[in-house]
DNA sequence: GTCTATACCCGGATAGAC
DNA sequence: GTCTATCCGGGTATAGAC
């Protein structure tokens, strides 16, 4: 390995760091003034550089964004698998996830418009349901099925949960963007309240004569929601 | 009332003619390049007219989009009084206002992006979540009152399912824009199923036993609702 | 390789003419 | 009332300076 390339391992070139100040800035200007009214002139602007420097480094105002988005789902990742060891029953596992998600997008609601955005859009690279995010939709899901595997779960659940949990947490940080009480504590109240009961479901569900009880209705749903690509299967989510 | 003002009620004037016919053109634009694509330029031009003359009719893009949820609620709320007396259970209710939505957005696909673009802006007069299209949201909520009334369901059930039945029916139609199989017969399957489920669901939870059972879990997910505002009481869903 | 200056172009919107 | 001409902002492309 030359001098070269292992300086450009170790130590940022002005050119990581110009990005990373774009970035940053950018998140700024997203987060002070939303998605739409930050424009790639006011972003460059604040870097002091030209409009087309910013294209230097981001070929397009999305590409911030999806960039974002990585780096949302890796930081959520690394968080949650780092309080995951001090979790000690299902309530606990599920409440980490989210709240440590909504804690991760506390200052971020004005920017999430820029990613819900494409959310009804099949064809764009940054809708959240589509193909081209399916690797960040995966790494979420999984965060869940860790969490539920942690438990003693019946087989069918163990399946359904995971998917239909983020299914749910994408609600919840939509009713996050629109909460506007005071440091969104009616959403932290929700996520508390809605684990707490998801939890005792679950229990409920899996204590063996309910649990049979429910059988075939469960078995149903199941059917159900494989038929409709619904579950990660071989092809995954509404991603196809 | 003057002859004037007569004519205006009873016949179309020019001007209603050239909007309803600006309106019918977007649509089939909208429908066949989808929201993005069609500009007002073109709209204009498929009506022979300047650009600026569709602005005459409508303030914005966004208007035409504004008059198309409007009409489809309307129509929608029409056609499910229609069906409502041929109803004879909670199965056929659910179905019919499920399945008749997705007639009506049969071809509409590319245009609901229109719709949901605004959905994660809670500011936007077009957030189909906001306050401002608060009025088509509750008519729409009605229309799963009516259907659940019809039947025997406990208080609390009939509180709860109205609006959770709307947030379901959103998530649906995202289903069904995602849908690429030939005449979304997928989401068609998706919503049979899920109805027959739901009623199945209903059923069992209204049963005496499992009612009483059920009692303090569904009160406690009343209350939790209710904290956050997502049940119509004196402020409605998500829009405050 | 990094950046500036500038231009392109689209498309939503508007001022004012007929 | 209806429409033409025009504006303006902003995402993006590019030519070339350093």
């Amino acid at each position: 390995m030359s001098e070269q390339s292992a300086a450009k391992v170790l130590s940022l070139k002005k050119s990581d760091k110009t990005r990373a100040l774009l970035f940053r800035l950018a998140l700024g200007l997203f987060r002070r003034k939303g998605f739409d009214a930050a424009t790639m002139r006011d972003i460059a602007a604040e870097a002091q550089l030209a409009p087309g420097a910013a294209y230097y480094y981001f070929p397009s105002k999305d590409a911030i964004v999806m960039d974002y988005y990585n780096q949302t789902v890796e930081e959520h990742e690394r968080r949650v698998l780092a309080g995951l060891p001090q979790v000690t029953n299902l309530r606990e596992g599920l409440t980490l996830v989210m709240q440590t998600k909504l804690d991760l997008l506390s200052e971020d609601r004005p920017l999430l418009q820029g990613l819900f955005r494409f959310a009804g859009n099949p064809g764009h690279p940054l809708s959240v349901f589509g193909p081209s995010t399916r690797a960040q939709r995966e790494k979420s899901i999984a965060l869940f099925r860790a969490v539920v595997e942690q438990e003693e779960v019946p087989e069918d659940l163990r399946q359904l949960l995971p998917p239909a949990l983020w299914a749910l947490h994408m609600a919840i940080i939509l009713y996050f963007v629109y909460d506007d009480s005071p440091a969104q504590e009616r959403t932290r109240r929700l996520v508390d309240g809605a684990m707490t009961i998801l939890a005792q479901m679950v229990a409920l569900a899996s204590a063996p004569l309910v649990h049979s009880l429910l059988k075939p209705i469960r078995s149903r749903i199941l059917d159900l929601l494989r038929d409709a690509q619904l579950l990660p299967n071989e092809t995954a989510g509404l991603s196809r």
